[in-house]
DNA sequence: TTGAAAGCGATACCAG
DNA sequence: CTGGTATCGCTTTCAA
């Protein structure tokens, strides 16, 4: 037998016997921290490159900092947490920091999720959680930073990053007023614990569509969904169906909005008879095949942005709760037409 | 000042002395470890509850496991690895471990990123790691269990799942084939390290492509491109240009499929004039506006395999390498047609 | 069945 | 600038 069947990774305690020095003068190396002296710093790297070494994080989380930022996303149905992840890992890359993707999966979502990213002492929390309740975050954000998307309640203890929602409404809706549409229905994704301080992306939409349209002598039509399989899909057809006045649909999400052309396209409808507009501009959206019109709120710059927060508070020291909010932009394309007036 | 601003999580020791008993008898409580009466095991869960204690992963890693799955993917741009992180994620959810997604980005890939999920002492590895050389990967795999997606080299220290790209691209060849075509363009990934020994998906399914159009005597036509940006989109513009006698793309997967649909569209064509196969059959590929025809390769399934080989190493101890193999299922939309005679 | 104590692999303090 | 040592929170012998 010439190879064994698993073989104990070196410790810093085998680098400093080969070395000749003692562990803490490894361990300044390997965080270059202050005091140690050119030669010994090259003889111990020597060492480090000879064994193959490389630090075992469990054992320096259990003094110092894992070196992970943890990334919990609700879902893995929608893209744009896709480009959320993007641009978190882009901004991560060049660091000693690694991040942990921890996803949700239908039920068990939110609280669990992060609790097993806090459990594994993960120096920084990037939470997209829509149901979590304000004073569980807060709680949460006295064990580690953390910086929660898209929600606006605005907490003392944790960062947010937003997008103005009430904005971007507005200029999906005053574009397909624009149109000449006057039965625009909304679908929206179904919350389970609806709480009027935690205000999610999507409730503060519905908020904005019920304004706009009532301003407007309108109708309010919500239909609330779920994302997994053809929950969406399903809706959107059933919406179509039953009241066939609607002439365009205002969706809360690109993803649901492409399932509702999907139910379009099935009934042997096109953006003639129905216009169509989401939020979010995933990569789709641009495609020709499906050129939706849409709201783009930057999930990359978002997943950036939030490194960023993270960064000043690890790194920096930094106490203050920051707000960041973006700005949205209207994307007009092929899914959104002048009203019909017959349909 | 009422709450302070951070406060420490109650550890083991506190659980112990809030239920006077012993840290050890707590440790057996919480991993149902044999040897504990049901009194003990009550008085200590009730304080586990009152306390809202829960064991740091950290600390548990340095003795025992980290009941986290570490799932490498080279990066966030083919939808085809949500596939795979569905399935790893539903496979996973009820028990107590954690899914850990650690994306790659542009170079900073593969080997660095699997290094990382070691570091973190995961309790197994899911990699997706095209360009690692076996070797490396055994080397990883003494460390700990590691399962291998996509990649055909057969190795005796890792368990992999494949899925028979042969059988897979010649589903598609003689499906195009079939309708006529006699000018088949193949898109694929470029690759940075061929080596023969490492046998990736893409690279088989291009050396079958070549094989059968041989055979055919036809004239192979290659083109290799990067996912990230519009590169494919450039790629697939730039063949249709330069050879308009090109009547169908045999693309690698389905994001070059839909790019290439992309192009064709931009270009004033149609499935018509050109006819596109993809390969995975991700979520848009079944879409009516996209109607991608497509190989499925069960990417879920794959995900759901990868846990159950991961978890008979882990809870079961099984040491000899397993290798499965999926089949792959033509789908046939309406992005193939007949061979157009004129063009 | 239970408790005491050693040890995992780092960090950080404190002498020298 | 360097080395020794206590320490983090848990698991795991080993006695009682």
């Amino acid at each position: 037998m010439s190879t064994p069947a698993t073989r104990r990774r070196p410790s810093m305690d085998d680098v400093a016997k080969a070395a000749g020095v003692s562990k803490g003068a490894v361990s300044k190396v390997i965080r270059d921290a202050y005091g140690v002296s050119p030669e010994m710093r090259q003889r111990v790297e020597a060492t480090i490159r000879e064994l193959g070494y490389r630090p075992r994080i469990a054992a320096r989380a259990m003094r110092g900092s894992s070196f992970s930022i943890g990334l919990e996303i609700p879902n893995l149905d929608s893209e744009f947490f896709t480009q959320i992840m993007k641009g978190a890992a882009s901004q991560l890359s060049g660091t000693n920091y690694q991040l942990m993707i921890a996803p949700g999966l239908g039920e068990l979502s939110g609280t669990p999720v992060l609790e097993n990213l806090a459990d594994r002492q993960v120096d920084g929390i990037i939470a997209i959680s829509p149901e979590v309740t304000p004073e569980w975050l807060e709680e949460l954000s006295r064990e580690v930073p953390v910086v929660l998307l898209g929600r606006h309640d605005k907490s003392a203890s944790y960062d947010t990053i937003t997008n103005d929602d009430e904005a971007g409404t507005r200029l999906a809706l005053d574009h397909l007023l624009g149109l000449g549409h006057r039965r625009i229905a909304h679908l929206t994704l179904r919350m389970k614990n609806e709480r009027s301080d935690a205000q999610p992306p999507h409730t503060v939409r519905r908020l904005m569509y019920e304004r706009v349209t009532a301003d407007a002598g309108l109708e309010p039509l919500v239909v609330y969904s779920d994302l997994a399989g053809d929950g969406a899909y399903l809706s959107a057809k059933e919406l179509l169906v039953s009241d066939p006045r609607i002439t365009a649909i205002f969706a809360g999400n690109d993803t649901l909005a492409i399932e509702s052309l999907r139910a379009i396209a099935d009934l042997g409808l096109t953006a003639e008879d129905v216009s169509v507009i989401g939020y979010d501009d995933i990569r789709m959206a641009g495609h020709p095949l499906v050129s939706l019109s849409t709201i783009d709120q930057f999930g990359e710059a978002m997943g950036r942005a939030a490194i960023d927060l993270l960064m000043e508070r690890i790194r920096g020291g930094r106490t203050e709760p920051r707000h960041r909010e973006l700005e949205p932009k209207l994307r007009v394309r092929a899914s959104t037409r002048p009203a019909s007036p017959t349909r």
